[in-house]
DNA sequence: AGCACGCCGACT
DNA sequence: GTCGGCGTGCTC
């Protein structure tokens, strides 16, 4: 049997191929290498990862080439992939092509190019009708090669291939396979140096006497001394076009010292890396009691090179970056690297520069809006080892360091680690503790506000607890004050009513809608008054399918999931989108019996207009993603609102997060019911988070800060814990009703979804995996929730359903029942008739973070 | 997924 | 005959 290998491809296919390795490859190939083989009808680019001595496959074809001289993949990144493969149940190709940066190598693309002389005369014999032929030669004619995807486009034919093939089979014309060569490749430069006989020699015999000893002429000689100097003044090898701008010089000049032995030209790589303007030496800073302490728990845990995870609870401005940044110089000490993971929304040019401005050049940063080049390049000196610290979003836990000693996962509680919309659906906090125990590495993650999940392992001793409860700046903590909303509008009521009487104008038959109620307004207008700052928080994600009673802002929630109930258009009625128990809308409010029941939907726009009619005179800057959008334009707002140029920040979660400025007192929270009110079970966590962070950015300074919270659901306990600063007793409540309804901790959840354009087969699909599901014979230790409508039940055109699976920890610690039941499931499914219908699309989702 | 193949029906 | 649409099957 000839050699072997098996290749996993980015298809959605549970496994890999195996290939034959050609005799004039098997010096090349290795284990993780990336490879070009034939695929079906095109070629594609895979991953080695493994070389079995025999298979059962018929038709094996051979590997056509191998792209890479030292592999791409590491094992120790093999078998994480794989790990993520077997996690979260998605095809290991597809994992892998999630780890490779941009622009090392593609799918194949096919082009189209004609292989007869004539075409004139083959265009006139075609059949008048033939138009897409016709005009397919045409294209061709003009531009000799075209892929398929291009010539599609031109002859806005919709199904292009038929067409194609018969043409290339009557010999018009010929297909060819081009995998692109053009990978991103090092960027070089060239540079000048002179050598440094020539440097002293120049010295000793003086500037004329070495013009005649060279037979310079003026110009040259006056480059040469030139080039000496700029040399002195900095090690780093000169630029060539930078040389030759300074001096005022030109190249042929140049060109003519090269000829006479006097410079040396050569090239030099250069890195493409962003460049951070604005590095400041690191400041002086000296650990107080608790960071000094939590610094050496971690760092003897990295002395003693094994798996450890540390949750560094501490609280907003407690400077857990401070320990970060120790952290990991105790790691480049001992010869290590480490991988620090910011949430997206984190990574500004300011997060980076502050890590910059300790570890410099051993520092690179791994962002999906940088360049291809930019990306390769900070693959490559991350994989050459000649960078030690990767700081990057959820992606940058592909990092390919080698030698790991620490893993930073900042802000751990973030959603945005979780990728949701893609395969593979990971959360990157979970696979850096995989990372770390694999290599043995120390995890830090790092929270003012850790998820209910990371808290109880920290509880549970499962990571080590380090707590930092006190601020660096000694800064007084916030006084946060709730304003109760239907009071609000009770007193608004009031007020109308007394101006209907005094006035006699007529009572307007709604009640005038404010999202800004008196004590904000009154607070904000002093805020402006003393040019101090304010921060205004509107939670863009209103969710608009509630129904609230408008008196006391009471909600319907699911009797078995505690769940907000959503209302469904179509058949008026409210579902919960996890189990699908289904009730009508109350007429009369059960809570109060108010009488106007109401859907409410916040608009975004509405509160700056609401802003600028209050305070006409006010800068106000909105910040959200529209206002966000182009690069650099983040940054540039902060600054701008640092400086003083606005008064009011109004904007979405992004300015709960991470933001810094003295001169804020005051930060209102328009609603805190956006987020309270999501169908989800970890609404009141997020809400939790949300306001606990936000109230952080108050007061970070002697002047005293202040916190004012709108809500229409005032004694609803996360907000009773955030009005305290009491994060123990929220987490205890919280990991109560967590408990009592089997959410996670106390259970592993997957989420299926099924989308589809008509409701019936996307049900029947539902019900039929639902019903696979509990096929399984660990049934016993796992729960099946649904089919039930998603939170949003249609989308597009496409109505969209739920299977919740759940599998309880004390049953199943490890959640093998829970994957071997999906696994089986999936199995079925995909064995069955069902499958081969692709008007149903199922998504499968293992920890889901949202499930909407 | 991405692609091909086959069959049907519309249009000319 | 030409072409698009849709269902179905396969990829080492």
């Amino acid at each position: 049997m000839p050699p072997l290998a098996d290749i996993a491809l980015p298809v959605p296919l549970d496994h890999t191929f195996t290939y034959i390795v050609p005799p004039e490859l098997q010096q090349s190939v290795s284990l993780g290498c990336r490879v070009i083989v034939p695929f079906g009808r095109k070629n594609s680019t895979g991953v080695i990862v493994g070389f079995p001595s025999s298979t059962n496959v018929k038709n094996l074809r051979p590997i056509h080439d191998v792209l890479d001289s030292k592999p791409t993949f590491s094992e120790e990144m093999l078998k994480l992939t794989r790990w993520i493969s077997d996690y979260y149940l998605t095809p290991w190709g597809e994992v892998l092509r999630a780890a490779t940066p941009q622009g090392l190598g593609r799918e194949g693309k096919r082009v189209v190019q004609l292989a007869v002389e004539n075409v004139e005369e083959l265009i006139a014999s075609l059949p008048k009708r033939a138009t897409k032929q016709r005009t397919i030669l045409q294209s061709l004619q003009k531009q000799k090669r075209l892929s398929l995807g291009q010539l599609q486009r031109r002859s806005s034919a919709k199904s292009i291939h038929v067409l194609i093939n018969e043409m290339t089979s009557k010999g018009w014309i010929t297909i060819e396979d081009d995998v692109p060569r053009t990978q991103a490749k090092p960027k070089v430069e060239k540079v000048v140096s002179v050598p440094t006989a020539v440097q002293s020699r120049l010295k000793n015999l003086g500037e004329k006497a070495a013009a005649g000893e060279f037979g310079l002429t003026k110009k040259q000689i006056a480059l040469l001394i030139e080039l000496v100097e700029m040399t002195e003044l900095s090690p780093e090898p000169l630029s060539e076009t930078l040389a030759l701008k300074k001096t005022g010089s030109s190249l042929s000049i140049l060109k003519a010292l090269q000829t006479k032995g006097l410079v040396e030209l050569s090239t030099r790589e250069v890195i493409r890396a962003a460049t951070f303007d604005g590095i400041e030496p690191p400041p002086v800073f000296t650990l107080n009691e608790h960071q000094e302490r939590a610094l050496q728990e971690i760092k003897s845990a990295v002395e003693a090179n094994t798996y450890k995870t540390f949750l560094l609870h501490g609280v907003t401005g407690s400077g857990k970056t401070q320990v970060y940044i120790e952290a990991i110089r105790q790691v480049l000490a001992t010869g290590k690297t480490a991988i620090v993971l910011v949430p997206e929304i984190s990574l500004t040019p300011q997060t980076v520069r502050r890590f910059k401005a300790h570890f410099a050049d051993d520092v690179t940063v791994m962002h999906s809006q940088m360049s291809i080049g930019e990306r390769y390049d900070a693959w490559r000196l991350a994989n050459d080892g000649r960078v030690k610290v990767v700081i990057g979003p959820r992606s940058a836990i592909f990092a390919p360091l080698k030698n790991l000693g620490l893993i930073v996962v900042d802000e751990e509680q973030e959603a945005s680690y979780k990728q949701f919309d893609a395969s593979p659906r990971y959360h990157a906090r979970d696979v850096a503790i995989v990372r770390a125990s694999q290599t043995g590495a120390v995890v830090i993650l790092g929270s003012a506000t850790p998820s209910a999940e990371s808290y109880y392992n920290a509880i549970t001793e499962k990571y080590c607890l380090l707590e930092m409860p006190e601020r660096v700046d000694n800064a007084r903590l916030p006084t946060i004050e709730i304003v109760d909303m239907t009071k609000e509008r009770i007193r608004r009521y009031d007020a109308l009513k007394q101006e209907v009487q005094q006035t006699g104008k007529p009572f307007p038959k709604r009640l005038p809608h404010s999202s800004i109620s008196k004590l904000l307004e009154q607070e904000v207008a002093k805020r402006i008054a003393k040019k101090e700052g304010v921060i205004l928080l509107q939670n863009r994600r209103g969710f608009s399918h509630v129904v609230e009673c408008f008196e006391c802002g009471f909600v319907e929630k699911c009797d078995r999931c505690e769940v907000t109930l959503t209302y469904h258009t179509p058949k008026k009625h409210l579902r919960c989108h996890y189990c699908g128990f289904v009730k009508k809308p109350p007429t009369i409010c059960p809570k109060c019996q108010g009488f106007e029941i109401r859907f409410h939907a916040f608009g975004t726009q509405q509160v700056e207009g609401e802003l600028e009619a209050l305070f006409p005179d006010s800068r106000i800057l909105r910040m959200d993603l529209d206002t966000t959008s182009g690069r650099g334009s983040h940054d540039r707002m902060l600054r701008q609102f640092g400086a003083g140029e606005a008064d009011i920040l109004l904007g979405t979660q992004m300015v709960a997060k991470g933001l810094d400025f003295p001169r804020v007192t005051l930060v209102g929270v328009i609603s805190a019911d956006t987020q309270m009110l999501l169908p989800d079970f970890r609404a009141s966590e997020r809400t939790f988070q949300l306001l606990t962070q936000v109230a952080g950015r108050a007061g970070r300074s002697n002047l005293a800060g202040e916190v004012i919270i709108q809500t229409m659901q005032a004694d609803h306990y996360s907000l009773k814990h955030v009005l305290l600063h009491d994060f123990p007793n929220f987490y205890k409540e919280e990991l109560e009703y967590r408990r009592e309804l089997d959410y996670p901790p106390f259970s592993r959840i997957a989420l299926i979804e099924f989308k589809g354009a008509r409701e019936n087969e996307v049900q029947h699909h539902a019900k039929k995996f639902a019903e696979f599901l509990l096929d399984e014979k660990h049934k016993k230790y796992l729960i099946v929730l649904g089919p039930a409508d998603a939170a949003i039940p249609k989308l597009r055109n496409q109505f969209r359903k739920h299977v919740v699976i759940k599998g309880l920890r004390r049953e199943d610690p490890s959640g093998a029942y829970l994957r071997a039941a999906l696994r089986n499931a999936k199995k079925q499914y995909d064995e069955s008739a069902l499958r081969k219908m692709r008007s149903v699309q199922m998504i499968l989702d293992v920890d889901p973070v949202g499930m909407m």
